[in-house]
DNA sequence: CGCATTATGAGTTGCAGG
DNA sequence: CCTGCAACTCATAATGCG
């Protein structure tokens, strides 16, 4: 206990020493290493044909069914895009169902599925991607033509038969927008959104998809003049590559170190924020880096398309945390939290030395997670270990340093290696001792929920930017909160928070932010709510006209169905909790809308 | 029922070495 | 170019105990 107690207020008082220090960040610092490397080029979607077996794609469509798609569309859909790849497929199912409303569009459909492989389908597929893509014919070249599926609504609308939803999608039609470009602003936006706001979407799309050409456009100028030979060959390599993958994907870098370090000189990112979706509000979102692929192309689409930034919170701590964060705010002038904390297991363990052998030569902690080593392991290795006098042979060696990397493990006696505790997580993620203790937590909630956790340095060096711009504090909106990582990071980065508006599912939870508030004396107000679904446009409207507006809407949303250590339900971002991300876009975009409408109607 | 304990791999990436 | 290997991962479910 009472080590426990030293090592965790030791970090306090920063006494280790700098070389070490120097050491780690020389490393990261000295590669010269140009960041940009997500590429800004069209992302088309080709759907890849690759997970080909009965049982999946049984699997496949009864999830989709589940959502509430009818059988015959969802096997449809499935052909139209080759079977793999869920987001398109999810994407024609969007654009069958809104023009799919009326049971005589259905009707259509199946009667004429022998035409399966028929135009209509065809060109709606071809059109879809081209959304996606700076195609030469642009939707806007020609307006005016009229659609096949303006033609339907026009025919529904004759026929009298036409839904509310059908109704909007032919007024933005009529208004020259394309159908395909309006149902997926009512997608986005949500179907009971106005139709000023709809077209306020659509126009959005449009200008940053422009943008984005003119960026590409701009890439390739720039590579053509200072294309050295060396560069080409190396452009060359990087095209052979992406012919053969098919599908442009997000990479991560390496060393994972985002738009820069604490260490690091700033260095000039050119990053690229469509003008429609620059702050206010500002939005941070983040998950796991090590998603399945396509996960975070996916979520960057879905987040106007916005370069995430891949950050290892090895270089904010003792302990790694691959994470990617999608957010709009700047990148100048960012400041870590004082103190720094310790950065090597050493450091953050002085009282572990004596017991750490030499053969162990780990300098950082892997992941924390949600889970931890059992006691019999612990004692499976010290029994390995009791049977020599010196250090053990070299396959004891790998047996332990496999275990120990794996189970994240710490030295506290002699032979002993045990799991860390609840409080010494709490200091690695930058939390204040027992930040999650008591009030009625179990232990085994407490690791789950610091396991879920954000990493506060890391966090509060991307945060640290609001700190000038709002000197008089900020509201907050706080989605999946957990154990108040946002909340946390802006407090001890000294941002007054006036308002925060929390959703947390897990009570637990809650109690631990509520608490948290309470002891840390907060002027301001804090509101919970337990489900996101709670959170709906009325509410949205409500609590933006008391609080004058958010200033941040923070995010993580839930990870566990792409996470790589969940052996059971690692279903990607359609899983049954990671499809909350979802929900993060549907509030973004509201509360954007409806600021934006209070900001107009002043 | 709450809590603690335990066992349960795959997917992906990077890298060294042909 | 390819191939094998090492490394790493915000977890779930079953079970037992009080």
């Amino acid at each position: 206990m009472q080590d426990a107690n030293a090592s965790g207020e030791n970090y306090l008082d920063v006494d280790w020493n700098t070389d070490d220090e120097l050491e780690i960040f020389g490393e990261a610092g000295t590669s010269a290493h140009p960041v940009a490397t997500y590429s800004t080029e069209a992302v088309v979607d080709t759907g890849e044909a690759s997970t080909s077996a009965g049982d999946s794609r049984f699997k496949l469509i009864s999830h989709f069914i589940g959502m509430g798609f009818a059988e015959a569309l969802v096997s449809k859909a499935i052909e139209e895009n080759g079977g793999g790849d869920t987001e398109s497929i999810l994407n024609t199912l969007l654009t069958y169902s809104t023009l799919e409303d009326s049971p005589k569009e259905e009707k259509q459909l199946s009667t004429n599925s022998d035409l399966s492989s028929s135009d209509y389908n065809e060109n709606l597929v071809n059109e879809l991607s081209d959304l996606d893509s700076c195609s030469d014919n642009d939707l806007e070249d020609n307006p005016h033509s009229i659609s096949e599926k303006h033609k339907m609504l026009l025919s529904l609308e004759s026929s009298g038969s036409l839904s509310e939803k059908d109704r909007k999608l032919l007024d933005l039609a009529n208004m020259g927008f394309a159908v395909e470009e309006a149902s997926i602003a009512m997608e986005r936006c949500g179907p009971n959104e106005s139709v000023s706001v709809l077209t306020d979407f659509i126009c959005a799309a449009q200008l940053s998809r422009e943008e984005n050409c003119h960026l590409e456009d701009d890439l390739k100028a720039r590579f053509i003049c200072n294309g050295s030979s060396k560069n080409k060959k190396r452009k060359l390599h990087e095209m052979r590559r992406k012919n053969e993958m098919a599908e442009e994907t997000i990479r991560l870098p390496n060393p994972m170190i985002g738009f820069g370090i604490p260490s690091m000189q700033p260095e000039k990112v050119d990053r690229f924020i469509p003008e429609s979706e620059r702050g206010p509000p500002y939005f941070y979102y983040e998950n796991v880096a090590l998603a399945p692929k396509g996960v975070w192309d996916t979520i960057s689409r879905f987040l106007y398309e916005i370069e995430p930034e891949f950050v290892d919170s090895k270089y904010f701590s003792a302990c790694a945390r691959k994470r990617g964060y999608i957010h709009n705010l700047p990148i100048e002038n960012r400041f870590p939290l004082i103190p720094i904390p310790p950065l090597t297991i050493h450091q953050a363990f002085p009282l572990s030395k004596r017991w750490w052998p030499t053969w162990d030569t780990r300098e950082k902690l892997n992941c924390i997670q949600t889970a931890i080593a059992s006691a019999k392991l612990t004692e499976r290795i010290r029994s390995a270990l009791e049977r020599y006098d010196g250090d053990p042979p070299e396959s004891v060696q790998k047996y332990v340093m496999e275990q120990s990397r794996k189970w994240n493990l710490v030295w506290v006696g002699r032979n002993k290696v045990a799991p860390l505790e609840p409080d010494e997580m709490e200091m690695l993620l930058g939390f204040p001792k027992n930040h999650t203790r008591g009030g009625g937590i179990s232990r085994t909630d407490r690791y789950k929920s610091l396991g879920n956790s954000f990493q506060v340095d890391t966090v509060a060096y991307h945060l640290s930017v609001l700190k000038d711009m709002y000197p008089n504090g900020i509201n907050l909106l706080s989605l999946f909160s957990g154990i108040g990582g946002g909340e946390v990071a802006l407090h001890r980065l000294g941002i007054k928070l006036k308002n925060v508006v929390s959703v947390e599912k897990s009570k637990v939870n809650r109690d631990i932010v509520r608490s948290w508030w309470e002891q840390t004396n907060q002027t301001g107000t804090l509101i919970d709510f337990d489900d996101v679904q709670q959170v709906d446009d009325e509410r949205l409207e409500q609590l933006i006209d008391t609080i004058d507006g958010f200033d941040l809407i923070v995010g993580g949303s839930p990870c566990n169905n792409l996470a790589g250590s969940n052996r059971v339900s690692r279903d990607g971002l359609e899983g049954k909790e990671s499809s909350l991300f979802f929900e993060y876009v549907r509030i973004l975009n509201s509360v954007k809308s409806i600021m934006r409408s209070r900001r107009r109607s002043r």
